[in-house]
DNA sequence: AATAAAATGTTGCAATTGCAACATTTTTTT
DNA sequence: AAAAAAATGTTGCAATTGCAACATTTTATT
């Protein structure tokens, strides 16, 4: 009990946080006040605090929760058939997660907090219950619902994309072609560090930075303080 | 016109097919005839044909449609920045697509019928709208959609999961492994080509085929006509 | 039944990549 | 301000992989 105290004596978020925390909540968008009330007097459960390291969700197996980010950050990992341990996806406030959403035949997964975060649950069985009787509330709530699984899956398909590429050098390209893109730009910041694109792109770290080498070597992109310029 | 005429005279669906091609489309679960009659009156868009070869669907960009599959097979082809294509998605009846299901940062994406198709359209603006007006059968529709992007959902984690392996030996195993699971035994048939195998896995076919091989010779694996036995 | 198309299986070779092992710089924590 | 941790940058080397180019078998089409 002390022990628990303790805990809670360092966590990092707020307690009693006011509601601005909520404003960036996806599923919470144009929700009145007082809808929200409602949904947390109602279909949310209470506030779940966690201490960084702690584990949010063991083998979320059997339950139809769905948990929600509100604070702090956590991270879906995979254990593998061979022990190896790899990062499903990392959790940011408003970021959902669920068994719902992983492989009935995945290996364990389990869900920690990278730093001390609160999180709410609240059961899909229900949802759809409170839709089918008619809620506008839970209705609006479940199109919130599928707005973040839709872009879950544009962002796998992305990053799909990506994998399937057969070298390095044409991950690369293909991924400064996206950023490109989406920024009109011939130029753009790399906003992440290289160990976590290699990771992303799923290939050595040395490797990349040695084929980004090569790329800038043969004029293919320009790079200074990891902002690319595409050259052609 | 003639031309046009020779087209449909070739298609193989049955245009005015009884009700039983519907009993396997997901978004469709759990009507009763009366409301799929509505259904069809009302958000979705009469039948559409097209010939085996022929384009479904050109840049959906800007508009919200989702296209059903009905009967036969299309593709999701994507080409990149580069010029080469590649295949997205395959789809069969029952699949759905959507732009909104793509990146907007994507090339240009295009949706082609590889066998004669039937192919049905509703809008999901208009679809939230019925919901949100309180129409329990837009409601159903909607979870059944939502259902079917989870399951897309959840088969992009698992693709994903087989991409990041470093090593083709460690996406055959992990490929294994989780077949072994699907089907709780040790053996199980691979129901599809190696050639699909390893363009679902980014692999060259070839080195695939020795690294099958391989596993083979090292005592990992049995195969017999593509029955595959784990041994461990 | 004949022909065409697709899938399987194999191999040599060169290019790419992962791995290991560092030094150096930047960021974070105490 | 010092210490620890994380990220960046580099390189040699061996292993893996893609590619090209076949022969053979199976499946689909006419």
């Amino acid at each position: 009990m002390l022990q628990l105290q303790h805990f809670f004596d360092k966590l990092k978020v707020e307690k009693q946080g006011g509601n601005k925390m909520l404003e960036n909540i996806a599923i919470l968008k144009d929700f009145t006040e007082s809808e929200k009330k409602n949904l947390f007097n109602t279909l949310l459960s209470k506030p779940n605090y966690f201490t960084k390291n702690a584990m949010i969700a063991y083998s979320l197996n059997n339950t139809d929760l769905i948990g929600i980010i509100i604070q702090g950050e956590g991270q879906i990992l995979r254990y593998d058939y061979n022990g190896s341990r790899t990062v499903i996806d990392t959790l940011k406030p408003g970021s959902i997660f669920s068994n719902l959403f992983l492989s009935t035949y995945n290996s364990e997964v389990i869900v920690t907090a990278i730093t001390d975060c609160e999180v709410i649950f609240f059961s899909y069985e229900e949802l759809k219950e409170r839709c089918q009787k008619g809620s506008p509330i839970a209705n609006h709530f479940l199109i919130n619902l599928f707005q973040i699984v839709i872009n879950q899956n544009v962002n796998q398909s992305e990053r799909i994309e990506l994998l399937t590429k057969r070298s390095i050098r044409d991950k690369l390209l293909t991924y400064f072609n996206y950023l490109s893109r989406k920024y009109s730009s011939k130029s753009f910041d790399l906003n992440t560090s290289y160990t976590l694109l290699a990771d992303y792109l799923a290939v050595d770290r040395s490797a990349l930075m040695r084929e980004l080498k090569h790329l800038k070597e043969e004029g293919f992109i320009k790079e200074v303080n990891k902002r690319i310029t595409l050259i052609s």
